[in-house]
DNA sequence: TCACTTGCCGAAACCGGTTTCGGAAAATAC
DNA sequence: GTATTTTCCGAAACCGGTTTCGGCAAGTGA
């Protein structure tokens, strides 16, 4: 009666695995063999184990699991704020694609913010010291990150989202943007645009490195000799996407079309086009890359490479789990490809002989 | 020299509570009293500790606490993907805040998204049986939220980003959408305008109604009477805005200023404006609400009221770590006001008597 | 001086799982 | 029919902390 009445005030009672294993009359090591698959527990018992621990509601508590496996079943991710806003509209995506190849597997994901290197850092430090988190998924990577050398040396498992130089036990997955970019410069070349800008991103992230050699290859490959004055770097914002465009359009031979390292850049050049009395599509044209859902809101819409966040969030979780399992990091690299939308925002340049007859009939 | 070649193969051996204590000539016990502050231990003692887990660097493995204590020290949040898009430009700033509350306590944040009722419940029962979280932040709170039901029976603590009817047990955090959309009709009253339209988002959340209930009584305040015609709901999208937009300006005595109770909304007037030949901010005023960064870009530039997303999360955050550690959850509940951004797409109507000189010296 | 607190720490139980080890029963080999 | 595996499960240690309990030594009061 008495005990009634406190387990009533306490609620409802949690059911252990000595509870299912009392209600089957066996010991609890057999229940933890039987539900984790051990060899050694015959099949008869494992399905009336596995029947009873699901009847009585049985689910094991993570954190008793982890003392003992050293395993928290959980990743983490720290999340920069302190960048420009570009990735921002990918962040609902990202974490969707994350959550849901780790809730497959029934790990769970752990996110933080930092606004700083040393920030992240400590972050990092702090999770791992604590053991909330068995291995991190690193966005933003830098041509030569620190992060690497530093997880290296914890003996943490983790895995980058964007390909890094010092390639030695890494985990990868990445879009090829440097093809994006070969790509983007090829369909200008084609609509017949010979002066072809480039507005990069900022120089100390690798994909940066990457999309440039992309844009080059792209040159080389229509054989248009590359213009150092047409290139430039540093804009991941519409601010400094519009500043980077104004330079461009001032030049003495201005580009006829250019192409993005980022989709929020590239929106940038809406403004000083509008600025300059330029319309886009028709005396310049613009291809971005990243696929921001505004880029869909202006007019025209901006032609651009969308990259599958969801995708990506899902194979990093992933290829992460198969790693801490054991896996080899360096047979867990997966590259993806950026989808072309063609939208308004490229078109054959104004002053070409070809016209846009000749262009539907491409 | 065995020893040595397995530990160094093993790499880094965590530095675990005994270790401390041994250094110490202490028991474990102490030490774990003295980190924890039991007041049975002398403050000399507390300090020598203090300092020695220090320098070895001790930091204790945060699910070898939990399976004595019952904490986790995490937070856990749902997000839900599969409705609009309007909310995904806050989810950084939010999870920001979070972040930031959560790691101030040394606690941590575990996500999960959804994309129905059933993966959400589906979702925050894992977490809950597992046991990786400590309690739950809901945002989105609809007006009579099964999720509060739900998680009361379960006896797990919670807040809501938002208010509910129910309001028995509950915490929660929330800006006052409804003195927003009372100040922004008395905004456009003063300005002149005497046909205001209202555009609200899906009734089955609870802000919408309390929106509503502000924008009637910013209609009485000023002395015009509601008129049904201009009031709808249900856009919470650019697309249903413009849709909405679209229906009041086809009305016979169409509005001269819209309040909108989400910017979304508000920038899918932009279009349907523009399609009918009206110009924002001249034959109509239009403010939003929410504070979303494209108001900024749009011409003219939304004027709305930013609500401050990190503050949210960070609120949010604290007063539930507070609940967990035994507060009572009614006196855990906090408002905030949504900023007015004045910007240019607010003005006094175009067939008013009143022009621009009597605005400017309002 | 002796009884009685008080301050402070050690010993040991405990939390809820996992994993190792050993042994009984059943199956197989000879 | 006995010896030898094999199959399958129980017993107990273990993971790394926290918390309860008890007791020693020093301090206090009469």
């Amino acid at each position: 009666m008495v005990d009634q009445e406190i387990s009533a005030s306490r609620g409802i009672e949690r059911v252990k695995i000595s509870d299912v294993a009392v209600a089957l009359s066996l010991t609890k090591s057999t229940v933890s063999r039987a539900l984790n698959g051990y060899p050694d527990i015959s099949e008869s018992t494992r399905l009336k184990v596995r029947n009873e621990a699901r009847r009585m509601g049985y689910v094991p508590l993570s954190h008793a699991q982890a003392i003992k496996t050293g395993r928290v079943r959980s990743l983490g991710i720290v999340w920069r704020v302190d960048s420009h806003d570009g990735h921002r509209a990918f962040l609902s995506d990202f974490l969707d694609g994350v959550s849901r190849a780790v809730s497959a597997e029934d790990w769970s994901l752990t996110v933080s913010t930092a606004d700083s290197d040393i920030a992240e850092r400590t972050t990092l430090s702090r999770l791992l010291k604590e053991r909330k988190v068995d291995g991190f998924i690193l966005p933003r990577t830098l041509a030569d990150d620190p992060r690497v050398e530093w997880l290296r040396k914890e003996e943490a498992p983790f895995i980058l989202y964007g390909r890094v130089a010092s390639e030695r036990n890494c985990s990868w997955f990445d879009f090829r943007g440097e093809d994006a970019m070969r790509k983007a410069v090829a369909r200008l070349a084609e609509l017949g645009h010979e002066r072809i800008g480039f507005v990069n991103g900022d120089l100390r992230f690798n994909y940066a490195l990457l999309r440039r050699d992309g844009y080059f290859r792209g040159l080389a490959d229509a054989g248009i000799d590359p213009d150092p004055d047409l290139v430039l770097d540093g804009a991941m914002t519409r601010e400094s996407g519009e500043t980077a465009t104004r330079k461009l359009l001032e030049l003495e031979s201005p580009p006829t079309g250019i192409v993005f390292a980022q989709d929020m850049a590239a929106l940038g050049a809406y403004r000083a086009a509008e600025d300059s009395g330029v319309s886009i599509g028709r005396e310049l044209s613009v291809i971005g890359y990243d696929g921001v859902p505004e880029g869909a809101w202006a007019s025209p819409k901006l032609s651009t490479f969308a990259v599958d966040s969801r995708w990506a969030g899902q194979r990093l979780a992933a290829l992460l789990i198969d790693q801490i399992r054991g896996g080899n990091p360096e047979d867990l690299r997966e590259t993806g490809e950026a989808r072309f939308l063609s939208r308004g925002s490229d078109r054959p340049p104004a002053t070409s002989g070809r016209n846009l007859a000749d262009f539907i009939n491409l």
